[in-house]
DNA sequence: ACAAAATATATCGGGTTGATATAATCGACG
DNA sequence: CGTCGATTATATCAACCCGATATATTTTGT
């Protein structure tokens, strides 16, 4: 999926400017399925204008001058039903730390560690904050994927906790040591 | 985590062909966590022979005479070893399908179901599959990664299987037409 | 009043992706 | 014994993407 539907996907939710788009895959609902960056995105919103599937609707009045807010035409709109009527391709992980946890035998034991409670830690993260977000006025693809995303960082969690000593041997047991 | 380090962790379980270290991340133990093609391979063997990571291991007699078998040198196990020293990035998840499942609303309902369950189904086959595999003769980081590969395709088929309703409103239940 | 953080657009080099070209070998089938 | 298709194997290329960087204004905190 190109960098040209992720934009147009977003803007079906509201017009947005690339900083608001990039936002949404930073932290936004598409943050744990999806990336795209600015080099991306500005090329790409350039590109959908000239081809007139989103307009500049100007008002750059709010702070910045510079701002730009885009819509999606009806143009767009059905160019982004049509893409989403392709069948997806498979799914895409890349997890330089399961990588590295797979050669752990080459690791120092502390660095090995280190990275194992950062990891588990970023997931445990994500669970609390997921578990803070409310089901009110979200669309039901929207909360499926939410809790999709959910059951993924519980299970990471959940096996980690469980299987810490197939990887690490250590004295400390569960304890966080600072 | 660049190709080169990547090329260089595959040989460091033994020597292989730039055919062959394709085949470990599209089928072999890498394959659910970190993907790398024949584009980025070639170039990259190429640069660390240059710099004397990796050598040339001849014997191109056994069937094809364009083989070249690689084998990680000292100076190329210790590269290695420096990089898994360094803390890994955040992992990166692209799943086209969770982000045309967000706009569910959008899909005709025969393509949304057609997708749901292909989806569903590869993970019930990477869960069958993976379970088919012997822990013998693995070490403990590998074994580690493929436990945690199993509950996170588990965790996602669970929970396809429990929240269907959320997303499809068929009358067929869990049957599988045709 | 000042510093720091957030908002905002844009570009660029290096790297990756996916497709394609090429060719030898191996297994299956009649 | 031939030959068809699948597998093994290397290599390249255009298009695209990623991460870093540059720039500048506005908001927030103290």
């Amino acid at each position: 999926m190109d960098a040209k539907t992720l934009c147009l996907g977003v803007l079906m939710l509201g017009d947005a400017s690339g900083y608001e788009i990039r936002k949404m895959f930073e932290e936004g609902p598409f943050a744990h399925f999806q990336d795209v960056g600015y080099g991306s995105i500005y090329p790409s919103l350039a590109r959908l204008a000239e081809e007139g599937l989103v307009a500049i609707t100007g008002a750059p009045a709010d702070g910045h001058p510079e701002k730009k807010v885009y819509r999606a035409t009806e143009a767009g709109r059905a160019a982004f039903r049509a893409a989403l009527g392709r069948m997806p391709g498979p799914d895409k992980v890349r997890s330089d730390t399961c990588y590295l946890m797979f050669f752990a035998e080459h690791l120092e034991a502390d660095h090995l560690r280190k990275v194992y409670d950062g990891y588990l830690s970023r997931h445990q993260e994500m669970i609390a904050f997921m578990k803070t977000l409310s089901p009110e006025g979200v669309s039901k693809g929207r909360l499926f994927v939410r809790g999709l995303g959910l059951a993924y960082h519980e299970a990471v969690a959940a096996y980690m906790e469980a299987n810490r000593h197939l990887l690490l041997d250590d004295r400390s047991g569960t304890q966080a040591a600072d």
